[in-house]
Parts: structure tokens; C-alpha cells; sequence
DNA sequence: AATAACCTCAACCGCCTCGGG
DNA sequence: CCCCGAGGCGGTTGAGGTTAT
């Protein structure tokens, strides 16, 4: 996957990345750090500019990165805190250990995608019909914040059971919950996933934490 | 088997923020 | 203050892979 390769009017190479260039590049970080990246990618002796050199390293050549399937651990913890932060990628990021910002963002345009279809409207369709943005966040079915009750079921696990999706998205001091449940504040919520980021060992797919959840449907779930 | 439709994700673009001069 | 450069971030694109017809 990945663009074809090809060099710009400066002579910078874009696109996919060749083995080459990923150990040229990570072997001088290893050894030298990241401490210009601007001038980087010249004392690499690579043809590309600083920001494409940034970005590979982040979300993809760091020995901390980590690829593969989310469980459903993560994949609830996206979608709580994506209802907390909205689209803070980034901010996201650090409570997903080993994860991207951008691998999280393009896992949430994922789960986007399969609500656009639960309203019979593909992202694809949008774009081939040259519908504009500003036309689409009109729509009440594709709303990004919202929780779609067709399409998404909420988990519950023993450990999260009290967490409900903040309906929404803006940020506030406690995230919202059923009636029967607790409420949770954010710094529980943190503390949270801090705490079973580093107990749970980490095994795609053995993972034992999912035997935890179960899944309601929409309405049990009484979003 | 061929084709279309859809999905995934690496990578780019452009804007914003921040710090130094 | 203002300007400029570097880094960071979020949105978007595009090409290869997969699934459906």
C-alpha cells in the first residue's frame, strides 16, 4: 500500500518509503536522535523532506509502536475518549500506549464509515456525488459524537460498566452515565485506563479481557 | 473469472502553536 | 509586540487489498 514514489520540483522524494530509506533513517536515529528535522534527513542522506522523515518515525519505524488489531479494550477506550476529547487524536494517543494518533484516527474514520453505511450513505458515495462537507455534518444520521445506536454496540465489561458515552461530545467534568450506574469523573477514567494499560498483558489474540464484556444491544444499552 | 464496490492505512497537505530573536 | 522557523496536529488523499456481484 502507499503512494507511488516520486520526487517533487526540489528534488525531495515523497511517497512510499523503501527498506532503504526506513534503516537509513532509523539506524541514524537510534544513533544520532531526532534533534533537527529539518537538517535531519540531509545528515541521513536522505531525499526527503523533515516532516515526511517525522512522520515515519512516529507512526511507523518506533520501536515503541505498536501494529495490529485493537481489542475491544482499546477499541471502547477510543470511543469514550473520543466523546470526551473530540477529535484530539493526539491527546488520545497517549492514553493508547504503543498506538499513532493517526492510526487511531484512521481506525475511528473506520467505525465512521460503517455508521455512514448503517444510514445508507457511504463516505465513498458522499465523495463520488461531490457532497460537501459542510452538506454532510448537516445530516443527523452521520454526526461524528453521537453514539449510533444501529451501529455501534456499547461494550460493558466488570471494569467499565459504569462509563456510558457523553451524548454530547463536549467536554465535561464527569462522563455521562445510566441511571443505575456510578457516575465517572475524568480523572477515574484516566486513572482507569492507565491502570489496566500496564496490568493487562497484551495478546491480540488471547486477549483475556474481552471474556470481560458483553454486549448490549441498543436497547439495553439505554443510550 | 471479471468487474465493481468497498476497506485499510501510509503518507501528504495545510494550518496552528510556540519559542527565539 | 511582531516576525519567522520548526514542530505538531488534524483532515484528506490515493493506491493496494478484499469482498461482493
Amino acid at each position: 500500500m502507499g503512494r507511488t514514489p516520486y520526487f517533487d520540483e526540489k528534488g525531495l522524494k515523497k511517497g512510499a518509503w523503501s527498506q532503504e530509506e526506513d534503516d537509513k533513517l532509523k539506524s541514524y536515529i537510534q544513533r544520532y536522535g531526532h534533534w533537527n528535522w529539518r537538517e535531519l534527513p540531509k545528515y541521513a542522506g536522505l531525499a526527503r523532506c523533515g516532516k515526511s522523515c517525522r512522520l515515519r518515525w512516529i507512526n511507523y519505524l518506533r520501536p515503541d509502536v505498536r501494529h495490529g488489531n485493537y481489542t475491544k479494550h482499546e477499541e471502547e477506550l477510543i470511543i469514550q475518549l473520543h466523546n470526551k476529547l473530540g477529535n484530539r487524536w493526539s491527546t488520545i494517543a497517549k492514553h493508547l500506549p504503543g498506538r499513532t494518533d493517526n492510526e487511531i484516527k484512521n481506525y475511528w474514520h473506520a467505525q465512521l464509515r460503517k455508521r455512514f453505511r448503517h444510514g445508507n450513505v457511504s463516505q465513498r458515495d458522499c465523495k463520488q456525488k461531490s457532497i460537501k462537507k459542510q452538506e454532510l455534518q448537516e445530516q443527523p444520521s452521520v454526526e461524528p459524537n453521537i453514539v449510533d445506536e444501529s451501529s455501534v454496540l456499547i461494550l460493558e465489561s466488570s471494569s467499565l460498566s459504569g462509563i456510558q458515552s457523553s451524548s454530547n461530545g463536549q467536554n465535561s467534568e464527569t462522563v455521562s452515565t445510566t441511571s443505575s450506574m456510578t457516575s465517572w469523573s475524568w480523572d477515574d477514567l484516566e486513572q482507569l485506563i492507565h491502570e489496566n494499560f500496564w496490568n493487562e498483558p497484551f495478546d491480540v489474540d488471547n486477549y483475556g479481557f474481552c471474556d470481560n464484556f458483553q454486549l448490549l444491544s441498543p436497547s439495553q444499552s439505554n443510550v
